[in-house]
DNA sequence: TTGTAAGCGTTATCAA
DNA sequence: TTGATAACGCTTACAA
């Protein structure tokens, strides 16, 4: 019932043709005589017709259509959509976004929603509480699904991710290079792959140094600026001689910085800092933070190739890309300074 | 052709019962003895039924979503996006998303994307060129269409935007009051309505204080970083005598403090930030800059309710959120320091 | 309490 | 170069 609306049936008689020759003209599927062409060009613009995508869909088993289901509306997903759409252009497919805030029932009833619209491919931050087991029945059927940004191992549904654990222990190992000794780390859930491995870094770099790790240098909390406000005055609380913090996403960072200079401490002098994921703010920031940088974006383009190899019955796995340590002052070192 | 997959057919076989049951059972639309009730339900997982959408939308007309066309994917259009799904879940509706890149030609394409779905109303930030004339034809359509953040004038369709006059005027007055009269502005493209009123605000702020416009204190540029960046190093060598500027996105401030650090001024000693548009990493500037701040994630809620109002055939118009001045430091306010 | 069947607007296979 | 027509999978009047 499409409201009112020509189909083709209203266009086809509007131009004195059948409703196949329609149908051939807007689809370039067949020769049609210029001027029956122009008839039908013409009915269509006279009659304001649109085709119904939901009937093309039925007959043809196309959508179209990309589901990307992130976490929620942050800077860093920001960047991943934009590469996304980029690539998802290039298909003509339009995206389907939704945020699933980190809820399991959410995201489940997000996920059926996307199957229902038979989309062509459902690209995936698994949110924490996702269990093996449920994400496999989705991974069986005939949707090709990517996670982004974080994994569920185990379940053989392929990835894009960036080297998490290298990242973390490059950045770690940087303060260690600069003297620290007691560094504090801040991390968020750890039912979440990317926060483990960022974990696991840190724990390498410290080992490697032969530096004991500390659980009370070790705080846990909401991947927010909220929390990130919170573990870093539970951190300096806990730990009165620390002299540096890893901080493990960008949300958080703002929260740290803000506890920082609240309490007047100087960076790096009283607490040096490196933190995961540039965004364009943190170059105004002085001192200016020494950083384990993500290419969302490419992230985002990736996720898209690795579900048309899906597509194509090709076996695929994790693609890991690569993060970058970009220095800034905030660690210890001295910057040249501008001309 | 649903690639091998369950329909209600097989789903209707595998339980017994007929297709209008399942049906029926499904969408809870009459009454089914327990008995059979679980039959179906039972069928639906082992053959693990999704419904097919296309076909639902094709028989019943409504196709449950919702189009947003942004402008680009940064910060600002986060917050409304965010504000959106909240709404928009609400009604069950799922947000299709696309970026026109201040493209007028992709924005019409797009926009036919969207109505080619038959999507329950559509949010577009309209794009630099798009003339009445054009966006009129759509107006005109069934589908309800809401202009965000911008507008497109004389063209009949309602709109959620700020209060960007009165919010820019009251930026600069702040910036007159702290005895600034050599004030500069940096705007985006003119070809945009929220540019364009606060062009207005700024002259009228300057007008109420019998201070001269002078044309070379104007500097258009595009909206982002860069621009920003490029316009105030032309501000700085066109006005010698410059005390202040207003900066009227988040994106271009971010140029306008980068060029400023690197020529080592002091702000506001050497030259006094106002800016529109706030952000979280604001306040970890020093000194903070004092903003117009917009309720972005309001702005999307009321234009999801704005288009149900104008679905229930209500007579609808433009709708301003106050935007607020939030002082900071940047503008020449001295900030009581923190306990 | 359940079943039958028409029809939504396309595309694509025949046939002319 | 064009037309008639059978699906696609669902909802929903109408029957039983």
């Amino acid at each position: 019932m499409d409201h009112g609306r020509p189909n083709l049936r209203d266009v086809a008689a509007h131009a004195n043709v059948s409703i196949a020759t329609v149908s051939h003209v807007l689809n370039g599927t067949r020769l049609v005589s210029t001027a029956t062409k122009e008839k039908v060009l013409q009915a269509v613009e006279e009659l304001r017709y649109f085709r119904n995508e939901s009937a093309r869909q039925l007959r043809v088993g196309t959508s179209e259509l990309l589901g990307v289901l992130i976490v929620d509306y942050n800077p860093f997903f920001m960047d991943i959509l934009h590469g996304v759409e980029k690539m998802a252009t290039k298909q003509g497919w339009k995206l389907l976004v939704a945020s699933t805030g980190e809820d399991w029932e959410a995201q489940k009833e997000l996920l059926n929603a996307l199957i229902s619209r038979r989309v062509e491919g459902i690209l995936l931050a698994p949110v924490v509480g996702a269990t093996k087991h449920e994400l496999q029945r989705y991974a069986k059927g005939d949707i090709p699904l990517v996670f982004i940004d974080r994994i569920v191992e185990g379940c053989g549904i392929p990835a894009v991710t960036s080297t998490n654990v290298y990242g973390a222990q490059l950045a770690v190992e940087h303060l260690i290079d600069h003297g620290y000794r007691k560094i504090g780390v801040i991390l968020g859930s750890l039912s979440i792959s990317s926060m483990v491995e960022r974990k696991k870094g840190y724990e390498r770099a410290l080992n490697n140094a032969r530096i004991d790790i500390q659980s009370e240098c070790m705080k846990v909390c909401n991947a927010l600026s909220s929390g990130g406000y919170q573990a870093i005055n539970q951190l300096l609380a806990d730990v009165s001689d620390l002299e540096a913090v890893f901080v493990t996403n960008n949300l958080m960072l703002l929260g740290v910085l803000k506890a920082i200079q609240e309490r007047s401490l100087r960076i790096p002098e009283d607490i040096a800092v490196v933190a995961v994921d540039f965004q364009p703010w943190v170059e105004l920031i002085k001192p200016s933070i020494t950083l384990v940088s993500q290419p969302a974006e490419k992230i985002g383009e990736m996720a898209v190739n690795l579900l048309m190899v899906q597509r194509n019955r090709e076996p695929v796995a994790e693609m890991m890309m690569k993060t970058e340590l970009i220095i800034g002052e905030s660690c210890g070192c001295r910057k040249s300074p501008v001309l």
